[in-house]
Formats: structure tokens, sequence, C-alpha cells
DNA sequence: AGGACATTCAACCATATGGTTGACGATCGC
DNA sequence: GCGATCGTCAACCATATGGTTGAATGTCCT
């Protein structure tokens, strides 16, 4: 709805919104990967990924480098502190739990990826 | 697009997403507030700014008490715990830096209210 | 009772989002 | 050079989102 272009935390935000772009940020937190293997446990085409790494990397969440035909998608880790820091004032949460972590990212994978059948339950 | 409803995280980025509405989570940080005073710094009707709130409460941000003919809004900071902890797993954030989020936050008000021809800029 | 106030509802509109398919431009390996 | 692979583009579709207006509902006040 033609935002004003100097708000970064809108697309980071509506980045992280769609279950299917968390399950591809938790992947590439293991490590750097290549548009087709992103794609891979997800039950959607090819195009669909791109448009969602497309989205990654226009909020800065991730960069991509093209090598050869192989595009290398990258997490950067940092481009979600601003949100982070704005989150935080409202809770002064304890320091970062990351047990509930570890489950949280297990539920989005499970979830996210790979279980067509799962969506709409 | 008929997602998987025990996703609680979705509905959450959803709504922080919107501008106003992380405007509207920043009044309600000082103090409960009813709907039409919610709205009374915004260029947008009445029935705009309750959709929004709808869509906060929604997500668990706040929660609504009808109280005679006032409904009153609340916070609820505890919603974004799963969320904030689910961001800090991708950066090990140094601990909450109060001064960024006071910026953070004036930058919104400043961006999100009161101008409507800021819009677009 | 009747009017003013607080909030939502319903219908509508423009645009954004998330997905599909098929064609296309690069690039690799042989 | 040629076929296979990598990735995007373009057109299209259904639905969601963010906004408007005007009418409706409920509550307070006198």
């Amino acid at each position: 709805m033609l935002r004003c272009m100097t708000d970064p935390l809108s697309p980071i935000f509506a980045a992280l919104a769609d279950p299917t772009r968390r399950a591809i940020l938790a992947m590439l937190l293991e490590d750097d990967m290549a548009v087709t293997d992103v794609a891979e446990p997800f039950a959607m085409s090819l195009a669909a990924i791109s448009k969602h790494l497309a989205i990654l990397a226009g909020a800065g969440l991730i960069t991509q480098e093209k090598r050869g035909r192989v595009k290398w998608c990258k997490l950067e880790p940092d481009a979600l502190r601003g949100a982070s820091v704005w989150m935080q004032g409202f809770g002064q949460f304890e320091p970062v739990n990351l047990d509930a972590f570890e489950r949280f990212l297990e539920a989005e994978l499970a979830e996210g990826a790979a279980d067509p059948q799962a969506e709409g339950i």
C-alpha cells in the first residue's frame, strides 16, 4: 500500500510471517544452500521457492550470490537485530532460551515443509 | 491460504508487519486505552483502527475488555515471547539494548501516526 | 424517551500475496 | 554443439489485506 520506504521493520516481519520462509531460514542456519536444494523438501514449485527467496533477500534476511549456474543463499542473521531489539522492548524477556528455540525450530520444520497434507489441519 | 492453525508465530509476525499496528502496540506500552483514543492520532477511520485492533487481538498481542460502552485495549507482552525466542536463535544478540529500542520506538511513532502526507515518501 | 457517544458490521474497492504453469536465458558436461 | 540442469520471467488465478463509507448496535446521560 505504498508504504514509507524508510521502514526496514515491516518487510522483515512480513517475511517472517510465512512458515515456508521461516523454515527456509532455519535450513540456512545450518549451511548455505543452492536454490534447488532449498526447494527440495517443499511440496511446491521451484518458482514459488524462488519468489520466497526473493522476499527474504528483499528484507535483507538472506543474500544470494551466483557462482556459475547455481545461486547460493546465505543467512544474514544481523538483519534480525533491529526487529529483535524492537520486540524485546515489550517484554524484558530473560536471556535467550536455546532449548525453547530448538523446540520451536523442530515444530516449524515439521509443519512448514515436506507435508502438503498437513496444511489446513 | 488456509494455513495450519497450530502455528502461533505466523499471525504474530503478520500483525507486527504493519507500522500502524506497531505504533498501536507502542502506545499501549504506556497505558491501556479505549479504541477511540487509540484511533485519535491516526489519519484513518475508526473502523480501520478497529480492524487493526482485531488483528492484534487475534494474534494474542492485546486483549480487549468491554466495560460499559468503551472497550479497553491492553498489551499482552508475553505473547511476543515465542517470536522473540525464535528470532534470537538466529543471532545470539547481545542483551537488550534499551537505547536502541527507544530510538526505534520514536521512529515508529513519528512515521506511523499522525502524518498522512508522509506515506509513500 | 431521546440524543450523543463508542464500536462494530456490511458492502465495496484497489492492491498485495502465494501459488500455478510454460517459456526462456545461462551454464555445465560430454 | 547439444542435451540436461539451474533459475527466473510472465501471465494468470484465488484469496488476503488495508482502506473507505454508511448503517446498525449498544450504552450512557439528562
